[in-house]
DNA sequence: AGATTTAGTTAGTATTAGCTTACACAAACT
DNA sequence: AGTTTGTGTAAGCTAATACTAACTAAATCT
């Protein structure tokens, strides 16, 4: 029989280049001819691997989900590897106040979130932002249990209601960098200090 | 000479339903012919008013912001009238957990934040954003000045990181109510807790 | 009334969007 | 070799979009 099919291994191909774009230009402006242009193919090509725009949009929402993901995961590793380097949480928070934003993923959330009426893209901005926080909170449940130091106990907000918190705190810090009203080390300071507080309600 | 010029009052007749329409469609599917026919006009006619779409849009971001402000005012009148029903930081936080999201203003925000590539819609959202972290941050100072209670003094965020991240946690509450991840009550104890919580690290 | 500007209506244009068709070539199999 | 399926290239199609032009009617003035 005939020759094999590459579809996978080109849409993994393809796959980064397609959700860089929609993360530098936005939905509208990631046209179907851009999107080609980027990826150095036919518009045609682009077709063959995913039914339509919006499919290759939500794709590309998965996609950057679970490199962060992947990329989380390391820092839990490392955690659990080594306790005394700190907590999973710690290292997290660590990280994002450093690089928040860096890969643009932030851009294509924005997107998506102007585009919640399709019900597509509003589910898959739901199972992302479900994993995400659901992560999140258990990473601060699992802080609050081992780490040591001062806790504030009752008073702190739920680990649910921290989760989104923190969540919210990224958003903004993404928010100052797109605005350029934050500076890297303001954005810094910004993930940083008030992660940490929503995390234990310590000053560090 | 000839007929009165009624652009400025046309323009304010129609600016909230322009508005409301970008909140509710997004950029993309607001049409000038969607928001004619929501105007009960020709689209020819937006185009007297405003020199193109990106103008309305534009428009409709200042407009919303100081429908806002306004809002935040009687509140802030009302704290300085009445000291004894709380500070203006507190009432907003409390209007804000309450109704949050309400307007459907930060459908609009959303869709401006990705279009940021667009100068004018860049410079409308740094302006946006400028104003409310700066009355966040003053309405904080002004609450950790007057208000009593269990203050935490040194370990506080300093309150511009504060005014960021309760701006990130009320985002955090739209992105839940965009996405239907939270409910009203849990977006309500979103805000209210983790507000109250960055405000002053107290649980109430 | 007549001049002059605004307001409303209708129609239209140029471009571009997303998406498809058609066809030649390449690679795997029997 | 021949068949069959996959891949690449080129062109094109339809619908819609942002935006304009042309014209008529209505106000306000002298």
């Amino acid at each position: 029989m005939p020759r094999p099919n590459r579809t996978k291994e080109k849409r993994a191909e393809l796959m980064p280049i397609v959700a860089s774009a929609f993360s530098e230009l936005g939905y509208r402006k990631a046209t179907t001819k851009a999107l080609a242009e980027r990826c150095g193919v036919q518009e045609n090509i682009l077709y063959r691997l995913w039914a339509d725009k919006k499919a290759m949009f939500v794709a590309s929402i998965d996609y950057l989900f679970e490199s962060t993901m992947r990329q989380w995961q390391t820092l839990i590793d490392a955690a659990e590897a080594d306790p005394a380097g700190g907590t999973a949480a710690e290292r997290i928070l660590a990280y994002d106040a450093a690089h928040r934003g860096d890969s643009g993923f932030y851009r294509i959330t924005f997107a998506a979130l102007s585009e919640t009426d399709d019900p597509d893209v509003r589910a898959a901005l739901k199972r992302m932002y479900s994993k995400f926080t659901g992560v999140i909170e258990s990473q601060i449940e699992g802080h609050r249990g081992h780490a040591a130091g001062p806790s504030r106990g009752g008073e702190l907000p739920g680990a649910a209601v921290a989760a989104w918190a923190v969540l919210g705190v990224a958003t903004a810090a993404d928010i100052g960098r797109e605005t350029g009203l934050l500076s890297a080390a303001k954005r810094k300071r910004l993930v940083a200090e008030a992660g940490r507080w929503l995390l234990e309600g310590a000053g560090g």
